[in-house]
RNA sequence: GCGGGCGUAGCUCAGUUGGUUAGAGCGCCAGUUUGUGGUACUGGAUGUCGUGGGUUCGAUUCCCAUCGCUCGCCCCA
């Protein structure tokens, strides 16, 4: 054996992990492309500044959780910890904010220094959507809707729920935060360690705390609604009124913060009880200044982010193994001519295998191994004739099917 | 980053109150006389008992460290 082990929080995606993974993001990408999404592929790592100005200089994601190193030629890149920068940053140095909006898809790995969990790895994979343009609140309620179709298509939502909440804009979320601090500065005696750090660097997130004490003070802080603008509050009922119309359940959490700097409006997280303390698994909201932020124009967008492994993890059984078609010669002579069958059932798009040795046994065993529906069998007596015994593997019956004809007997 | 649990064959796990060649089931390879698998029977291979160090005449078993997984916290998808 060898001494290597994959990095830590790394993982190799095989057999039943990989079809999960892929059932994930291909069900992800057929149902944005059906809300009019194109999907993205951006780099993977990306200049250090694109994630730095913009997800919170105070964030955990900035200040130690990112991949971060020189290359060699001098400049400082960071592997992408999340993708919503990236996007904004191809958008910008696209000159796309001038073809709005955009509708953007994206699917693929992200990176973060962080001790793993279940469900929480330093390598893990995000798909992804971003609706970039439009300030509706018709945009929040449609982006979610998207959303929540997919996990249906995935035919998780049972156990999930959709938590909602408004940050309000930049105005609202001021006056707000002022009063959490003076609220929590008045009990700062009975806040937990992590809270006194938390009423320094982000007061907001004091709002989640899982700690006992923080929640008997959390449950009588103010909340948002008494701080948010007349043009806040409006845009907030909106959303709530489009998803009903959207058809998407949801619950509104006043603790609903995000980990991002970059987040205002709506805010929203679907959550399930099964997966533990990781249980959020698609999150998002709208970001309305992060585009400036990257250089480009004031343009408003909103969009999500949901963990490819912690879905795959939900879904109740994992996608079936595709069945081949097993191709059996008997003797040499019988193989060489298989090749012929065996090609003119791949061009035909059947999955059809040929072991590379052995006995009719053996390859009988084999084709029962490799899980085969069928097995088409080839000797010297059958070719003479210009057949083939074609078998099923389940019931045992047993034809022969003349050579031509088998690709068509098996679609 | 903090605290708890775990680490024996490819997989699931047993075991050694410290003592000669470390086990089971499944899987794998081969055979049961040469054109038919899934069942059965027979035989076979595989482990530096996660890694490194310490204690000991002797360690897979005890101690320490380390790595990895896992659960909670933190953070987040």
């Amino acid at each position: 054996m060898t001494d290597l082990q994959p990095a830590r929080g790394t993982h190799d995606l095989i057999g039943e992990d990989q079809r999960r993974h892929h059932h994930v993001a291909e069900t992800a990408r057929r149902i944005a492309a059906s809300y009019g999404f194109d999907e993205w592929i951006t780099p993977i790592f990306e200049d250090t500044r694109v994630f730095s100005r913009t997800l919170g200089e105070t964030s955990d994601v900035v200040t130690k959780e990112m991949y971060t190193f020189e290359d060699r030629g001098g400049d400082s890149v960071t592997l992408r910890p999340e993708g919503t920068a990236g996007v904004c940053r191809a958008l910008v140095t696209n000159g796309l904010t001038q073809s709005l909006p955009k509708k953007v898809f994206y699917a693929g790995p992200m990176f973060r220094y962080e001790r793993p969990q279940k469900g929480r790895y330093r390598q893990f994979h995000q798909i992804g959507m971003e609706l970039i343009g439009p300030a509706e609140p018709l945009a929040d309620a449609e982006v979610i809707a998207c959303g929540w179709d997919i996990l249906k298509a995935l035919n998780v939502h049972a156990d999930t729920i959709l938590e909602l909440n408004t940050l309000g804009e930049l105005e609202s979320r001021a006056a707000y935060r002022e009063a959490l601090v003076a609220y929590f500065t008045a009990h700062k005696d009975s806040l937990s360690q992590d809270s006194l750090t938390r009423l320094e660097r982000n007061p907001m997130r004091i709002l989640d705390s899982k700690d006992e004490r923080d929640r008997k003070i959390v449950a009588d802080a103010p909340t948002i609604e008494a701080h948010l603008t007349e043009a806040a509050a409006t845009f907030y009922a909106k959303v709530k009124e489009l998803l009903a119309r959207f058809g998407v359940p949801f619950r509104e959490n006043p603790r609903i913060v995000r980990g991002l700097d970059y987040y205002g409006h709506t805010a929203f997280e679907f959550v399930t009880t099964k997966l533990g303390s990781q249980g959020t698994v698609m999150a998002g909201g709208r970001y309305d200044g992060l585009v400036a932020e990257m250089g480009g124009p004031q343009t408003p967008a909103v969009g999500w982010a949901a963990g490819i492994e912690r879905l795959g993890m939900l879904l109740d059984a994992a996608p079936a193994a595709p069945v081949p078609v097993a191709v059996v010669p008997i003797g040499d002579e019988a193989e060489a001519a298989a090749i012929g069958v065996l090609q003119s059932l791949r061009a035909a798009g059947i999955r059809a295998e040929m072991s590379y040795r052995g006995n009719l046994r053996r390859r009988m065993e084999r084709a029962n191994r490799i899980e085969a529906r069928t097995a088409v069998i080839l000797g010297a007596d059958d070719l003479a004739k210009g057949v083939a015994q074609v078998k099923d593997l389940k019931t045992g019956a047993q034809e022969a099917v003349s050579l031509p004809d088998i690709a068509a007997f098996l679609a």
